[in-house]
DNA sequence: TTGTTATATATAATTTACTTATATATATTT
DNA sequence: AAATATATATAAGTAAATTATATATAACAA
């Protein structure tokens, strides 16, 4: 991938962003749902997801459930009564950063919208 | 900073992006420009920013002037004529990155645009 | 005049979030 | 039979930052 490096600090807030969205996902389908919202660009290894998603439990921040389906084991991620506020910060604290890159890529967007009007 | 991790692998492009804006500018006066544009939310270290600068110099990407204003060394820099082609390149991977996060951030964009009209 | 803040560049030590590689196991498709 | 998809896990290595420290001048305040 491209975005190496970029990815730095965002996988841990963008993993909570979607479990705040859907309620329950297990690891493999976060991967497929990262892809698949970014159309490819970002991808979320595994050895990057499950270390994360410990520690978010370590944490309290996330809680699993087990199931076996089609033989296999899978477990369910959703955020804890007690997490969600956490999660909501370091989700408001992204959408902040992208804020201030869109501001560092696009210097003049103030001054384009007055001459655009 | 709360954006502290999130930076990483940012900063490179984003320097690039002030040079291919202002043309011409000053280690201090970067961080001084980042500041500016997102509101102290994003600060450019000298300990981030100083080795960045010498390893764009090393591979050719900016080249240097010195003078003394003040009494004081300045070093100004600049994109070489052969590093715009790999500075553009490298901005537009993070607007690609910024777009995939906007993606994330914002699942149902698309549908909310929609149902705005 | 002494101390603090601003201007200006530099580098070494440390941290840590990732990548890459590897492991295990079942189901499905070719 | 082999390859791909599904599913989770962890260890080793990389590199981009943070933090701390150093040097030096100018401007301003107490």
């Amino acid at each position: 991938m491209a975005t190496k490096d970029l990815l730095k600090g965002t996988l841990k807030p963008i993993i909570l962003k979607l479990l705040s969205e859907k309620g329950r996902l297990y690891g493999y389908e976060m991967t497929q749902s990262v892809k698949e919202l970014t159309q490819g660009k970002i991808e979320l290894t595994f050895g990057a997801l499950y270390p994360i998603l410990h520690k978010l439990e370590e944490e309290g921040i996330v809680q699993t459930e087990s199931e076996v389906i089609n033989n296999r084991n899978r477990i369910y991620y959703s955020l804890t009564e007690s997490g969600k506020g956490k999660a909501q910060e370091m989700i408001e604290e992204l959408e902040e950063f992208v804020s201030s890159l869109k501001a560092l890529l696009n210097p003049n967007y103030g001054l384009n919208y007055v001459l655009a009007r």
